[in-house]
DNA sequence: CATATAAATTAGTGTATACTAATTGTGAAA
DNA sequence: TTTCACAATTAGTATACACTAATTTATATG
């Protein structure tokens, strides 16, 4: 309980950290996102991968993953590796709900290109309450501003290819540059700049597998992507020209 | 860094947490608010206050300043007891008008009686940038919805007197509902129900020391604070009947 | 001044979160 | 199959932050 002037004097017992709710923490929490992102891609998920991708050392993925084991949002009875428990599936599914209804509500004074890394930082101080008011005012969003899918909106994704699918002469629509990518500013500011957004409608100019890259023409101009990034960037095809 | 796919890739060194930038706790941002408000009032600061405001034990907050001392936030030389140096001050500062400023955010979606103790929990995650960007978004704001001034607008509040100092018959115009009984929800709430907010007209009906209650005519509607609570709000005061 | 009360500090613990170094698996290739 | 490379874990350490119990230091007041 911050400050408590008047709580004090109301003589009720206070709040103890660790209480019924049992308040999940932000580390927790991002353990519980990426968990979630790679289950939902179907990737394999291993401890090096979660250390890489957390910034932690080995040691410290199985320390946490076994905290995570003994409060049962994970399991690591499949062989798959660890695995999000139903519990832990439902806080990973509120945690990245959050991460994205905040990322709108910053959407509206950052740039595209910035909102995810600050909404990271929010995302584990909204409470229920602001989470409701937050998903009214914003009039029930279905994905993030960089077009992820909500948690349950999955659907809408499932027909969006990867740029390094395309093929020369596709038209299409860019809808989604995936999470994992979210996280290089750097390549954010790029595709913002390069307006390869959300909305944007693009022509496949060319793909070169043995130079790893694709050229896109959006709005007039070229843009060319390497794969790493153009694997991360997904597009809805408007003129399907091969089944 | 969390996620990181593309950082990784850079090769550029993993951040650890305890940098140059040396981030500041959520915790020891509470201290800094607390410290900051109490010598800004000049009120006596002393280790048992701080324990109550903050709901931990005495031993914690001994314990904790030592830590704030050894890091040049507190200084312990004057015989007034803790206080903040001047790269505290600083940092309180900016502590304090993060939360305000996220209480304006807040208050687009959120009733007035709730945003602070949301905003306490987000303030902790505002960045300089997002600071900025709120700081133009809001139209600079002098002020946090409940009418403290925000840290270099002290003055602004330096004629608006406490509710227990008035006298019937006073007219007025409610100002400022102190920080430290932003904490109390219940009050808050009952508050904004009377319309006891900044910018509604009042008129002091009567003033009962022998039985602790203040009682105002707002919007043409009676209501009866306690001390305790009246004490926390300030007025400006509209016809002075005496000096 | 002596003592009752209140404030502050020590001492000793416990948990979450990190690290490094060293060890143990494990799977794939020689 | 043996070995190399990578993954995972164990062991040991450190820090921040919290607690209770006990002690010390004020403060105040008869």
């Amino acid at each position: 309980m911050l400050f408590s002037a008047f709580v004090k004097m109301e003589e009720r017992p206070v709040f103890h950290k660790g209480a019924m709710t049992d308040k999940i923490s932000p580390t927790i929490e991002d353990y519980l996102m990426i968990l979630f992102i790679l289950q939902r891609d179907g990737e394999a998920v291993q401890g090096v991968r979660l250390a890489e991708l957390l910034g932690v050392s080995p040691p410290t993925v199985t320390n946490t993953l076994k905290r995570m084991v003994r409060d049962g949002l994970v399991s690591m009875d499949s062989p798959h590796g660890p695995h999000l428990t139903d519990p832990g599936m439902a806080a990973a599914r509120t945690v990245m709900r959050r991460h994205m209804l905040t990322e709108w509500l910053l959407s509206r004074m950052l740039s595209w290109s910035k909102v995810h890394l600050q909404a990271h930082e929010i995302e584990h101080a909204i409470s229920d309450e602001l989470e409701a008011a937050l998903i009214a005012d914003l009039n029930h969003p279905t994905t993030c501003p960089h077009g992820n899918p909500l948690p349950g909106f999955e659907d809408l994704a499932a027909d969006w290819v990867s740029l390094v699918n395309l093929r020369p002469g596709d038209e299409v629509v860019i809808r989604r540059i995936h999470e994992l990518a979210e996280e290089d500013s750097q390549l954010l500011h790029f595709l913002e700049e390069k307006s390869v957004v959300p909305g944007s409608p693009a022509r496949v100019v060319e793909v070169l597998p043995f130079n790893q890259t694709v050229t896109l023409e959006v709005h007039g101009q070229a843009v060319t992507l390497g794969f790493a990034a153009a694997q991360q960037v997904f597009a809805e095809r408007l003129a399907p020209q091969t089944a």
